[in-house]
DNA sequence: ACGGGTTCTTACTCGTGAGTAACGTTACGG
DNA sequence: CCGTAACGTTACTCACGAGTAAGAACCCGT
């Protein structure tokens, strides 16, 4: 016995608890700032297996983003409702859009982070996820009677705005979700003529 | 003679040429990955010298954010006319950012990721800057029939509004800046009523 | 024309952090 | 019930980058 011997996990539970790790390192202080070292600390496991099931930090950190973004995409994709009115479609995305922010603060961080950041080999997967929501959101403002030739400024200025309030949120916990919706859904009005 | 001793050039002088240069590694990959040695080399000079007049890497990065700050606050407070109307007063605000990112985009990439980014003892310096451009579009809100209980929302959003166009506008820049600005005037009008 | 402050260099130190080698230990499938 | 693959560890290497020493060349004022 070479000293303190973990309990035996196997690999398909130990991985999510090493992402959940790495999530709250990476949130903290950000990509290049975390260290294998730390995150391995965080996960209660030595660094080796880190770089057993993931490769390098680069995988890790490309595993962690493709989990968020997926968890993030599915919610607002779930949430449409193709049938209802512009506000409702909206104020639906909008809201499990918030509420994934709402439950995972560390998530969004770490998104965040890397939607500005300038990480070419890792950008792209943020980067997709973030495009699947412009395109979804084109899609409903097109639908919902937009100015073909200025959805889509209208999608980045939206999104862009969401990510702010979002930002915001995070500093002022104690806004109500509501508040949030509702000033997206009044700035989309200006983006499709209400009918 | 050490060898290659370089045309010799007054402080006042240098200095900025320095910061110039670390605009463009900061620019290009991001502050973390920027190194002393990178910025020396495209500033032309050697490593010492950036010590000499900045103390450390946060000195120089921190003197950088200050004057791109400064001059992109400046632009705006110029542009403001107290007299208009609303429109016409984001309009100009508007104008004169879309006008600092155009002239100036590795300027912009460097602020913008300092804006996301978690580097405590340096994200005052940015976030001074913002939360000026932040009170600035709210007294214009205000003071233009905004609903004060929600000018606050309505100023975070258009504010992420703006970013996101501006980053947009990067990838895309044949979009011409009339459309970036009457998105963000027309999303406004939600803020407060025509009247 | 020379002293001293400023500009500038080469050539280091030294910590930190990614990644690896080499090796125990558990447990489960045959 | 035992061999072997999966789980897990300690203890390294090695590169890279922040920061520094020590001193050379320049030039201005007196």
């Amino acid at each position: 016995m070479t000293r303190a011997t973990r309990k035996r996990v196997p690999r398909a539970e130990r991985e999510p608890l090493m992402l959940d790790a790495a999530e709250r390192v990476f949130s903290d202080v950000g990509f290049h700032a975390a260290s294998m070292d730390a995150i391995a600390a965080e996960a209660g496991i030595s660094k080796p297996m880190l770089y057993n099931y993931f490769g390098s930090k680069q995988g890790i950190y490309l595993a962690y983003l493709s989990r968020a973004g997926r968890d993030l995409l599915n919610r607002m994709l779930a949430a449409d409702v193709p049938g209802g009115t512009l506000p409702e479609r909206l104020a639906a995305g909008a809201g499990a859009f918030f509420g994934f922010v709402g439950e995972n603060h560390d998530g969004w961080r770490v998104l965040r982070e890397e939607m500005v950041g300038q990480r070419e080999e890792v950008g792209g997967q943020v980067a997709g996820m973030r495009s699947a929501i412009h395109a979804l959101l084109s899609e409903v403002l097109l639908e919902e009677g937009g100015d073909p030739s200025r959805v889509d400024a209208y999608a980045h200025a939206l999104t862009g705005a969401g990510e702010s309030l979002a930002d915001w949120w995070l500093e002022h916990p104690d806004t109500p979700v509501e508040v949030l919706v509702d000033t997206l859904v009044d700035m989309a009005g200006a983006a499709a003529p209400p009918r």
